[in-house]
DNA sequence: CTCCATTGCGCAATTG
DNA sequence: ACAATTGCGCAATGGA
């Protein structure tokens, strides 16, 4: 049939993508691998008060290059980068009052004027863009293993049910042999009968 | 212990996260839900190429719970909005030659001057915004549902394996006592005699 | 063509 | 200071 070997290579491979903890040992549908346990709310309420009132969207950036497909700003990414970020829209506001707001714990000293322009924001941008994308492969990655993990584990699941099947049809046969032979009188002390 | 009956219900839900194929039904591994075939190389350079290759079908059944947390930033948002949207950077630079680079596929006609300002540029951007937070809550739920339906498929798996040592104990066992008895010669002709 | 759904991407805030 | 995550909006595209 369905080679099993594949089977667990891809577990294993998906057993790396946690390195938290995923363990068989004491699973428990209660930890749901952490990581995930926050996704719920994580939504209600970070919309309108983290970034609501600094409101930063607009201008994004070109618009102009844009239709071509991002052939351009992808390949050449990381440093050459012929892409398209032209945008000096209003943005800095508010990070100058921020070292008032912040609890005093040891200023921020000296962030200002990253503008936008300074060669050293756009090193920070690319840099973060390229963590970004980074990021986001593995999750998919992820993503992708969990889900090959899942079907696999059906798969393997509905083997292990036919065997099951099989096995007790046979022993269910032998015990009914036995019995005919009216021997049954002696139950097999070491395994134990456990109901279906 | 744990109880099962949830298994069964997160399962369900997972089912009816992927219409598309993901029953036992005609379960098949060798069509990984596809929607994420191509990952691999994702990151090295796909960015700007794969696009073209997805290819999901999944409609759309609300999966039961809504968006209560956006209700309020998608209804009264849409168009009362506090949002400080006013930006008119020059928009429209490219789209006169677009037509010309674009292979003769009917070009784009006249989509000019939606810059930015238009109420109906706002009015379609809005909506694309909460269709996009709508898919991503799908999808991180989803994403969920994935893998709390993988741990329940393992813990499930050795369950069924323990169960399996415990019938094929119990059978060896069997089997001794008859041989035991010098009755092996009848063969159960039922349920076969598969090995281990 | 319109409309919604998906997806890749960049930005900014947070986290570790 | 630095990379990794994460929520979000934008634009392109796919599919009714």
């Amino acid at each position: 049939m369905m080679s099993d070997t594949r089977v667990s290579s891809v577990i294993q491979e998906w057993a790396n993508s946690y390195p938290g903890q995923a363990h068989p040992h004491t699973l428990n549908p209660n930890t749901p691998t952490n990581q995930l346990a926050q996704m719920d709310m994580a939504y209600s309420q970070s919309q309108g008060l983290v970034r609501g009132g600094s409101d930063d969207r607009m201008s994004e950036q070109m618009m102009g290059l844009s239709y071509m497909p991002y052939m351009s700003s992808c390949l050449s990414n990381t440093l050459s980068t012929g892409n398209t970020n032209h945008h000096q829209s209003n943005a800095n506001t508010q990070q100058d009052f921020s070292s008032f707001l912040l609890p005093t714990l040891r200023a921020p000293v000296n962030k200002r004027s990253i503008s936008k322009d300074s060669a050293e924001y756009r090193l920070r941008r690319e840099r973060n863009n390229v963590a970004v994308r980074k990021s986001r492969d593995k999750a998919r990655r992820r993503i992708l293993l969990t889900q090959q993990r899942a079907m696999q584990l059906q798969e393997e699941n509905q083997k292990l049910q036919m065997r099951i099947g099989q096995l007790t049809q046979e022993l269910d046969t032998l015990k009914h042999i036995m019995s005919q032979r009216h021997l049954q009188g002696a139950p097999d002390g070491a395994a134990g009968e456990s109901s279906i």
